[in-house]
This record gives C-alpha cells, sequence and structure tokens, in this order.
DNA sequence: TGTGCATATATGATTATTCGCATATTGAAG
DNA sequence: CTTCAATATGCGAATAATCATATATGCACA
C-alpha cells in the first residue's frame, strides 16, 4: 500500500473531511455525507470511488443505501487521522454537528436527505 | 497549519523521498538530495521551495551551502513520517546508501557533487 | 411493470501540478 | 572584478485533478 497514494487521499479538503467524519461516525452512508459537506452528489460519490478503489473505505450495501467505513489501514495513518480531527475539532465538530441535524437519516427511519 | 498543505508534502514521491532523507540525517544540503534521489537540481530545488515556503523544512546558509532540516511540526505528522520511513525501509534504505556512496560531500570536504 | 429515491458514471471544461530547459542569483576564491 | 560552483527562479509544455452537468444503474415499493 503506497504511501503517496494513502497520503493523497488525505490531501484534499473533501476527502480528508469524508474521513474525518467517518472515522467520527464509524461509516456514512453518500446520503449522510453530501448533507454534511454541503456539497453535491456526484462530488461525494466520486471521492467515495476513489478511496475505496486505493483501500482506504471499505462499502457495505443496505438495500438501497451504501455504507463507507474506513478499510484497515496502516497505523501511522490512522494516528495521522486521529491527529487531525484532534488539531482541527472545531472543524471536525461542524461537519458532524451538521450531520447530527440533518432531518431524516437513514438506519432509524426509511428516508433519506435530498 | 492546514492538514491539507501537510498531507501534500507526503503526497509527492519525490517530496517524500526528500522528507525521509532529511529525517535520517538531520539535514541535507541540495547537491545531496540532487545525487541520491538521481534528480535534476532545479526539479529538487523547486520541491524544497515549497516546502520550507509551506513551513515544513527550514534552511540555513553556510557558505555555499544551504542546508534543509525538518521544521517543528505536529506530532501526527512526525509519526506519519516515522511509519513510512519503517513500513518502506528497503526504500528509503536505498536513498540513504546512494547519498553515502556519494563521493564529495560537504561538511567534511569543499567539494560537492555535479 | 412502472415510479421514485439513492448511488454511480460519462463527458467536457477548468484548474492545478509537475517538469524540463534556460537563466539568474549568491557566495567563495583567485 | 572575474570566475566558478551551488542554488534559485522564469517560463512554457505536458500531465493530472477537480468539478459541474447530465445521464445511467439499482433497489424498493406500489
Amino acid at each position: 500500500m503506497s504511501p503517496v497514494i494513502l497520503t493523497k487521499s488525505l490531501a484534499d479538503e473533501t476527502r480528508l473531511k469524508i474521513l474525518l467524519l467517518i472515522r467520527a461516525e464509524q461509516e456514512c452512508c453518500v446520503c449522510e455525507l453530501t448533507c454534511a459537506l454541503a456539497e453535491s452528489q456526484p462530488k461525494i460519490s466520486r471521492h467515495l470511488a476513489r478511496l475505496r478503489q486505493d483501500g482506504i473505505l471499505q462499502d457495505r450495501r443496505a438495500g438501497q443505501w451504501v455504507y463507507y467505513s474506513l478499510a484497515v489501514l496502516p497505523a501511522w495513518f490512522v494516528v495521522a487521522l486521529d491527529g487531525i480531527a484532534q488539531e482541527h475539532a472545531d472543524f471536525t465538530t461542524a461537519i458532524a454537528q451538521r450531520l447530527s441535524s440533518m432531518g431524516d437519516r437513514p438506519v432509524r427511519q426509511q428516508r433519506c436527505c435530498n
């Protein structure tokens, strides 16, 4: 697993936010990420596909929803993600907060956002 | 210090090799890096300038030589660099080895490579 | 089978990175 | 003050990343 590929996944604001949110939430579906990051669905999906192809994320299909979670990764990578999350707590909680204020989330209910 | 900028510094093979070598050697001058990585001098100098501007490297002038060393960085970044170095020991020692086999190095002698 | 929502992909445009080459700068030494 | 070695920078070309828009797929439910 190439360190350049791994670090590239962190070297984009959208991807970093995705990874930070999934780290905090264990797993997220696309519509949750779309809502929390306030970005277009294709943009989120694009980055998720890339992260999955690079082996950084796993996906799990549940009905219409696809849940993404962190794959098994080198320890230094996890430490880096933890460090960034801690160092920019404000910045990360803002995203998680927007997710929590999201109206209809799957798992509990049947309908998602958008 | 933006995590995106920090991780971008690792997300390029040349820059990563530069950082790994400087980490192992404490500090390196441009000609040492040029020789050890077997890349053109402008290419190395370019990346060094970028790393310096991003606050990741410090530079110190000694006569005609400019020595670069790691700046003070977040702990997670140092851990990541350590982890990559350890995980790809072969890959890193190959570079350090080419440096050690470099004919004339500054500090000890007066003349450098190329 | 058809409709709707969630997700994925194709495409073209825009922008950012990277690089090679040439040249400029800086300091040391004669 | 000229020269040489080490380093830095300007600039255009090639390449890669990112994005917005439109469209396709896949599942669920009626």
